[in-house]
DNA sequence: CGGTATCCATCCAGATACTG
DNA sequence: CAGTATCTGGATGGATACCG
């Protein structure tokens, strides 16, 4: 029989949801943002640019693994130029692009907004927590 | 005897780090807002407060649990408000609260450099994924 | 109507070991 | 120095069933 479950109809309007969630600009800038690494990548590079290991001792408590995933996933998108220079040992320097640097600007004025508002927030919190 | 692997040091490193990166403003404020629902569920309430059941329908795809759980969290934080109509079968009204209305106007923000730079990003990907 | 409670698959971060 | 490869446990979201 072709009934059609609430979890099916649910799953089918997923799909769509998930396609249309998915072109939304916001929501793209957001996944490659909203991540804990990103962020202190991108503000360790925005005074300057830094060789890989003076990143994972900037950032200390990064793994080898997540730094590296990092990096990639910055370089991908534009944000991060990576130079490497054939010397032995190698030499690899990380450098913010026009593009990076566009967006450290936005997330500054994020953080304003956090600065400003969180303490509220977490007032909020406690009242909630209190009750 | 005492010695101290390179695990144990980044793991006691990260704990100090994680101090630190809790700590950030807008570190807490990605924890809230970085999260598809929590956007979904601000930008359709942006426009007129709804009711649980109009939410659901609006934001097709989401599961209960996803829906109930994020309007736990974003009643939580101060963002929107939670109003109970006892009556039989009961009604439940969700409203941005000022603090709520404010951080959407944030989003609209991030969503502004969003369109206009999304498309670089894109093909930056396309760039890097060819080579 | 507006939720809980529960179980389950899956994804992902971190630890460890190895390499050009 | 700057990575890659591999394994695993814990969190996370979804499906389903039940409740005031």
């Amino acid at each position: 029989m072709a009934t059609t479950t609430a979890g099916q109809k649910r799953a089918e309007a997923k799909r769509e949801y998930d396609a249309y969630i998915a072109a939304c600009p916001s929501r793209q800038l957001l996944d490659t943002v909203a991540d804990k690494w990103v962020t202190l990548v991108l503000t360790a590079l925005a005074d300057t640019p830094l060789r890989y290991s003076e990143l994972s001792r900037r950032i200390a408590g990064v793994s080898q693994k997540m730094l590296t995933q990092t990096l990639r996933t910055l370089e991908r998108d534009g944000l991060v130029d990576r130079a490497v220079t054939a010397t032995v040992p190698v030499r690899v320097d990380y450098t913010l692009t026009p593009l990076g640097e566009s967006l450290v600007t936005v997330m500054a004025g994020v953080k304003t907004w956090a600065e400003a508002h969180m303490p509220e927030v977490q007032r909020a919190r406690r009242r909630y927590d209190r009750r």
